[in-house]
DNA sequence: ATAGCTGCAAATGCTTTGCAAGGCC
DNA sequence: GGCCTTGCAAAGCATTTGCAGCTAT
């Protein structure tokens, strides 16, 4: 059997390319760019201009309109998870797993919680044909001023 | 002793006009009009608004621009609590106690949860230096489309 | 060929600000 | 009187949109 015909449902990390091509989106030039930027690390949390100034800063050739709506694509796709812990600005979430926020809005600084956060909630009773979409925990943050 | 000399500092909640005097603000026509309106009733969520349109269709003259200074003003003073579930929109609660909230995104309805929502917390370790102002949970939830 | 993308600039929507006029202590 | 408030309009910011031209398949 020929590797090349061969169509994995498991990729690598790593393999942009196809997951744009999973998620139905054409890789073009600047989305593959954007795609690479954003999947190839680790976890990385990122707001539109954020992305739009490193991307430049690569020598990648786009307009902030154009991040914009790859970032919303991404997201759509399930490729990014969209975080909100302030009004006026939107973050973007490369780890779209189960997982909590540390926010320091001084700064605007946002992380993931470490694994030993433990939060145990118990779903309150909803009224009736209302569905729990999800839970949203952030832990507001600051350091002390000495 | 004359009951009017009488400085309390249980104000009952519906002493809107003392609870502004303890908060450092003027009783303003405008302000006064407003911090009825919402520390009236019991809990409520605005929005500047939905503030703004309520105080107008109850007669009150008042610019939004105002409403938002005030609005700001309360939260600065404790009188409100802003809760983040929305980027593009800000949303003031009345209740200023801990507890949590359930958002109704497609319709910017926003509650409050129950409280026997959150049963336990465990913090995470937190870097040197660094303090917990707050933990929010938002459920997002949304009603069944039958 | 054609459906989808991109870039630009203009438009949008919420919020803030500057400043002159008005109101509370 | 003096300082805080108000109102209006203009400015600000992040984000979205319209549309002509480009591009991947």
């Amino acid at each position: 059997m020929d590797i090349s015909t061969h169509t994995s449902t498991v990729r690598p990390y790593t393999d942009v390319l196809g997951r744009l091509r999973d998620a139905g989106l054409r890789p073009t030039r600047q989305r593959l760019a954007l795609a690479r930027l954003l999947l190839s690390g680790g976890g990385r949390h990122v707001t539109a201009e954020a992305l739009h100034a490193s991307a430049i800063s690569a020598g990648i050739k786009v307009s902030l309109a154009t991040v914009y709506n790859n970032l919303h694509q991404f997201t759509t796709a399930g490729l990014l998870r969209e975080v909100v812990v302030d009004s006026g600005i939107t973050y973007f979430d490369t780890n779209t797993t189960e997982h909590h926020h540390m926010y320091y809005e001084s700064e605007g600084l946002l992380e993931d919680a470490g694994s030993d956060f433990v939060i145990e909630t118990k779903l309150p009773e909803l009224p009736e044909g209302v569905r729990v979409k999800c839970v949203d925990v952030v832990i507001r943050v600051e350091r002390d001023t000495n």
